[in-house]
DNA sequence: CAGAATCCTGAAGGATACTG
DNA sequence: CAGTATCCTTCAGGATTCTG
């Protein structure tokens, strides 16, 4: 084994997988994406980006990302009812590594649809 | 909008989202992490320091990952079989990207898991 | 040993309707 | 507008069995 930062011990009930999983459902990563690009959001103007959310995928998305404390959620107290959200200290310090995985799809996403092709 | 470097239209149907699905799975990531550490593994070998991946999924994973070309596959022609696995110059070039996720996220499960914990 | 094939279950996620 | 509440469907993934 090289030397390696990384411990894979307890591998199945690892801690980090346990924060980990949260980025791998189906909208997290991109509403995080999103929120770092336009700082602050309303619901609607988050889900008309999107396209393709559900309400019900929006609202739970953005719950567990306010647990854990990656994005806040401010409330105008008005009628009809105004939410902001935005990326909290800690959903930034995320961003940058998000956006390098993007990046490097990006920069490989020709290479591997290649792939892909060529192997069936 | 702040300049950014990502583009989000279409995000639906985002070239980029077809890749990054293919570590949104249970297992993509962590196979390639661990082949990233052990340079090169047997398939038992990969199965039992995972611990809970069933022989299917192992199988799946590694199928995906070996059709996108992020690792590479080399049978012994043998009785019984020997099969080792090992990342491509492709799959290495992933590897640090993801190895900073895990970073992040070791960096931060303690105060997520607080979060977490408060929210409920 | 390294898998392929089959069956089965749970949970993620969509569609729709309703509400403060 | 910003959700919640239900119902329903799909499919990722586990368990098991079989094979070259």
């Amino acid at each position: 084994m090289k030397e390696n930062q990384i411990n894979f011990s307890e591998v199945d009930n690892c801690p980090v997988r346990n924060i980990l999983d949260r980025f791998g459902d189906k909208w997290s990563t991109l509403v995080i994406l999103i929120l770092g690009s336009y700082d602050t959001l309303r619901f609607n103007e988050l889900q008309k980006m999107i396209g393709t959310v559900s309400q019900k995928m929006l609202a739970v998305t953005l719950k567990k990302l306010e647990t854990d404390g990656l994005v806040s959620r401010k409330v105008y107290p008005q009628v009809p009812p105004k939410v902001e959200y935005s990326l909290t200290a800690l959903g930034l310090s995320l961003l940058p590594k998000l956006e390098s995985l993007v990046q490097w799809a990006n920069e490989n996403r020709t290479i591997i649809t290649e792939n892909r092709s060529l192997k069936g």
